[in-house]
DNA sequence: GTGGTCTAGACCACC
DNA sequence: GTGGTCTAGACCACC
């Protein structure tokens, strides 16, 4: 039988929370970076304020910001936090690649060789 | 500074071919076996009619289906079409992990060894 | 000189917490209750539900509640979550007590005789 | 079940009149001293003159206050004012937190430690 | 019916 | 200008 389910976007506060959690993971964003305010966010993204209102309330509850009232938002300082940070992103796209592939019907050699090969020919346009 | 770029859906009828050809890269659907009629799938997925015409129109051209008149469409026979699709998807999922996984700054050595541990613990829950 | 400053009431949100912890305490609501939908409580309340959905989310996030997904709301099982609770909301009320009193210029004996005096008050009152 | 009461505010000319004895019986006001003009003290708190009109009439029907024609309004003279006062609002306060401990389920030994215990530690705070 | 997300927009508090 | 709260109301997902 054909079953289709649509990409469901995950909510938008959701995924605007992990592309800022990528940002870090990449170093395109640093502790005690300023966060563009919410309204200015707001408009970039298109996006309603209060939406970003929750983004900044979500973070700052994970501890991943500080938000410091009539000043600003900021990356909170902190070494383990990019750490954390990034292997927890690492794990979260690996994972998601595991598990596709496993439901597209590959072996573990399959996947093995694919990403040895992969890999290989991304470092050479590189390097 | 912070730049955030929303993974724009596709447009639904590439979403859907996409579904399909999973589907056939898992086996849940294989060569010979007859799509639902294009009514009977809109309906399902609550989608205009067109959007279905228009993929069933470009996975004929794609040479993945053929259209019996009267009797409705199928997927095409032949032992090399599954293959080829799988391995399409196979390769475009595992070229976007590579991208984002680098993107975060991982090392050759740091996929390898993730991807490999992940592998392990999954077929442990399987066996 | 004169300085006023109104009883900037707490946010609303924080206040609907606040008396579902006291009730929580008092026993009158207790683990395993089913709390109103958010849309009766607003009703009842006469407050946006935005609000209450803001309420039952950061209950849950603080581990008070348990939320299940077209059903309902629920106090969280477990013995302990009653005792902290509890405790929580005794020592606010009695910190809240002592700084006013202080600010009212009152010694720490006069306090406690005080408290002592209206103790014995009331518990003749009830016995 | 859940019921639930929101502190309906005070009416804005109590809670002024409530500051007002604070600060008396706190001593940042005190017998003879002159109280701003209405005009003023409307304009400082952005209330309406009639309701500081009020504030004042209140407190003159209670002794509190002597309006002079053509001088202002001061505190009366007299040390029992002060007094008086002063106990007037330590009894309230204090009925009040024996009210809600008793109604959060505590025991009179409960209170009295506890009341001992913040007293002897926001002491060694200022000592 | 129950909770979850989002927009639009007002108004407040702190700077 | 910056964040925080709240209302009004739409639309979606799960039951």
């Amino acid at each position: 039988m054909l079953k289709i389910e649509f990409d469901k976007a995950q909510p938008i506060y959701l995924q605007i929370i992990d592309q800022i959690k990528k940002a870090l993971a990449r170093g395109s964003l640093n502790p005690g970076d300023k966060l563009p305010s919410q309204r200015e966010l707001a408009l970039t993204l298109g996006v309603n304020p209060n939406t970003i209102q929750r983004v900044y309330r979500e973070m700052e509850q994970m501890g991943l910001t500080e938000t410091l009232r009539g000043q600003g938002t900021y990356i909170k300082q902190g070494d383990d936090l990019v750490k954390m940070v990034r292997s927890e992103m690492v794990n979260t796209v690996a994972e998601n690649f595991i598990n596709e592939m496993l439901a597209l019907g590959c072996s573990k050699e399959e996947i093995m060789t694919l990403v040895k090969q992969l890999l290989d020919k991304s470092i050479k346009l590189k390097g």
